[in-house]
DNA sequence: GACTTATTGTACCTTATAGTACTATACTCT
DNA sequence: AGAGTATAGTACTATAAGGTACAATAAGTC
């Protein structure tokens, strides 16, 4: 059986890459960009994370991580915090006046998904990231995140 | 509804990629990593094409084509020729060394479509997959590939 | 307590990706 | 033919992504 989803599933992330930068701009957000954009969305929920946990919940490697919040810092999105429970750990958190761009990231993020699934059923959307899910489980299990940890 | 396709797609391709380019060094491919594969991947499939048109198979801007290709150019994995018949285009080719490759490259990308689909039916991947090509060309309606073209 | 191992994050480097601006060539229209 | 527009690719720059090597702290073991 001829299957190419990583080809597909690479195809989709430059494609959408491109559309949301875009979107994000029309939509007036200019504090931030999307790939920023993910790692917030995860701190939006989570509060103060440790940045392992950021790139566990965003599967981005920890080497990666330490770039962007950097620059993050500099540009006033996020904190670093020392964890006085464990003093190799870093809490990062959002910063006041990030907190107010989450309903309009939300808003920009439902834009997108609803062209990205332009044509699908409630269920079809429901059942396809069931699959996606199970995929990252797939993926996972393969170790690579022990590395990344 | 709560919807979250680019994030869970952006999550996958993070994982696919470092799972991948592993499982290429694993089976002993190191010509080329994750990246040139795919666009090697499109040429193995039509011998010599323009640069725009892999853009368009690959779903990568031009820009990025640009770098890449000197890259694989300078590893010799392909060659840029003129094309006679309009002196915009550079027609790309695959050197002769890298035509063998091929089906090294299909087994490791076979082995990597075991992981990714692992649980799934021969029916829910081509399903899921009807799926993705889907998102393909909603994204793909957005004009995106107008400017990149 | 000292020694070893595991965890957590960073520094440094390379490649990948794409936007903006540009050059060169082709096409269109009068 | 000449003027304007569209197409094809590159140069330059910035950010994203991650591998290797490392430092600091914590946990486990004797």
């Amino acid at each position: 059986m001829e299957t190419q989803g990583g080809f597909l599933i690479s195809r989709i992330k430059h494609l959408a890459d491109r559309v949301f930068e875009r979107m994000l701009k029309e939509c007036g957000i200019d504090a931030f960009n999307g790939a920023q954009g993910r790692i917030l969305y995860v701190l939006w929920q989570h509060e103060e994370l440790p940045i392992g946990r950021i790139g566990q919940l965003t599967s981005l490697a920890k080497t990666t991580l330490t770039g962007m919040l950097d620059r993050m810092e500099e540009a006033g999105l996020i904190r670093r915090m020392a964890n006085p429970g464990n003093r190799r750990q870093i809490l990062v958190s959002i910063t006041p006046k990030m907190k107010d761009y989450r309903d309009q990231y939300e808003q920009v993020s439902q834009k997108m998904n609803r062209l990205f699934y332009k044509g699908f059923s409630d269920e079809e959307i429901a059942r396809f990231e069931v699959r996606l899910k199970a995929i990252i489980r797939n993926l996972e299990s393969e170790g690579d995140d022990l590395e990344n940890g």
